[in-house]
Formats: C-alpha cells, sequence, structure tokens
DNA sequence: CTAAAATGCAACCGTATGGTTGCATTTTCA
DNA sequence: TGAAAATGCAACCATACGGTTGCATTTTAG
C-alpha cells in the first residue's frame, strides 16, 4: 500500500512542474489565495488591489488556466474565474512523496548509526 | 488555533514564490526526487543519466541551493549536494492552506444551500 | 441608440532563463 | 611529478516571461 502510493507519485511527475511553474510568480500566488475564498471574480475585480495592468492580471490568468489550477466561464461582458483544487492537491502529493522518501532515509540512517 | 496557522501562512506568502519556482522545471524536479533519497551526491553523480551538461547541472543545483532547498559542501574534488526538507516543508504549509481555504468555503456554501 | 464597462487581441520591449562551449583550477593517485 | 578527474568561471545564444500600450469587440444600462 505504501508502495502503491510510491508508483502513483512517480508515474505523475512530469505533470507537476508546470504546475510548480505557475505558482512561481508572487502575482499568481496571490490571485490563488484570493480565489481560495470559494468566490467566482472577474478579472476587473481580480485587477482591483494590484499594481498591475487588467491586461497583466489576464495573463497571469490564462497561465493559471493553461495548467487547470483555474477555470473561466463567460457570463455577460465578464469572464468569471474560480479555483479548481485538483492540482493543488497533486502538489500536495508530490510533496508528501519528496518528504516522506527524505524522512525514510533519515529513519534509516539512524537505524543505521544506532546499530 | 486555525487563526493562528492562517495567520503564519499568509505573512510568508512572499518567501514562497521563489521555491515553487524552483521546481518548475522538469530536471530540478528530478534532482530534487534523487536528492530526496538521503544521500549526498556530487554533481558527476546526479549528471549520470541525464542528457544535459554536468555545466547545466550545476546551475540547476544553483538555484536551488539559492531558494535554500539544497546546500553545497566542498569534499576534496568533488561537491555534494544534499536535500534541505524546510522549504518543502514551507510550500506545503501553503498549500494546506489554500486548500484548507477553499474546503472551508465550500462548508460555507453546502451550509447555506441546505438552509 | 449610444456611451460606458469589461474584456479580447496583438504587437512590442527588456530581462531572466536554460542551455551550450571553452578554458582555468584544484585534487587525486599511480 | 604529471595526467586524469571533478569542478569552477565566463561568455554567449535563443527563447520564454512579465509587463506595457493601443485598439477592436461585446454587453449593459440609461
Amino acid at each position: 500500500m505504501l508502495h502503491r502510493s510510491h508508483n502513483r507519485a512517480k508515474a505523475r511527475l512530469e505533470i507537476h512542474a508546470p504546475v510548480f511553474a505557475a505558482l512561481g510568480d508572487e502575482t499568481r500566488l496571490a490571485l490563488v489565495v484570493k480565489l481560495a475564498r470559494g468566490q467566482a471574480y472577474s478579472i476587473a475585480q481580480l485587477t482591483e488591489g494590484s499594481r498591475l495592468t487588467r491586461q497583466a492580471v489576464t495573463k497571469h490568468l490564462r497561465v493559471l488556466e493553461n495548467v487547470g489550477m483555474v477555470r473561466c466561464r463567460r457570463t455577460g461582458r465578464e469572464s468569471l474565474f474560480e479555483l479548481d483544487p485538483k492540482p493543488i492537491e497533486e502538489m500536495k502529493e508530490y510533496l508528501e512523496y519528496v518528504s516522506g522518501q527524505w524522512d525514510q532515509a533519515l529513519a534509516r540512517l539512524k537505524a543505521f548509526v544506532e546499530r
């Protein structure tokens, strides 16, 4: 059972890099925090409070959309964006895998030293 | 207590973006996986199996080092790199915060609808 | 119907990024 | 001591990235 989650995490490593990259920007990181509040926000709403242009924010939103962290639906004259938590769960799985491996390595080292 | 972890995560948001960016590259992602095995690896060892140049791998390692995910010590004629799990823990905290907010938002929505 | 609101589209720009090549430096070991 | 191993340093290159500006399009509301 531990073996299964191991393979699952390893099989999906390729998918993760672009998702991590999407969060590798302060603006996008902040957007995700705002979107995590659960509502759907228009581009104008998401631009408000930022020192950036609306178009800059739009670009960031498209990046998030392309990696599947955000979904967009047109409603009237505005585009509403809302979070999709699945990629975040995948990132958590990856990090759990890495730190799990690390912890096991430390445990083996400890057992070896104490022998 | 839930309120405290909320503020802690929010206070450190600036730190996280470069760390996420560091994992936003397939090569670095793979390096971290390898380093999670717990040993210290030389540059030559980490280059082995990759299609990249040693210098390319070195650059990636410096990136990981600059965000604190990896430490380097010179031993004889080789540079040994090993993982530092703290930044990974910080990323996990951030993701926990975001998905936690999201879950709470969904719960509020559910409570509202069922009223 | 028309003006304002919200967005889309596209060109453009400076800089960061990922990668290479070439050469110098330090350590090891026979 | 001298060659091979492991790395460091630096220049260079193409392209991706973050951001802006300008203008066209669609929707709303008076």
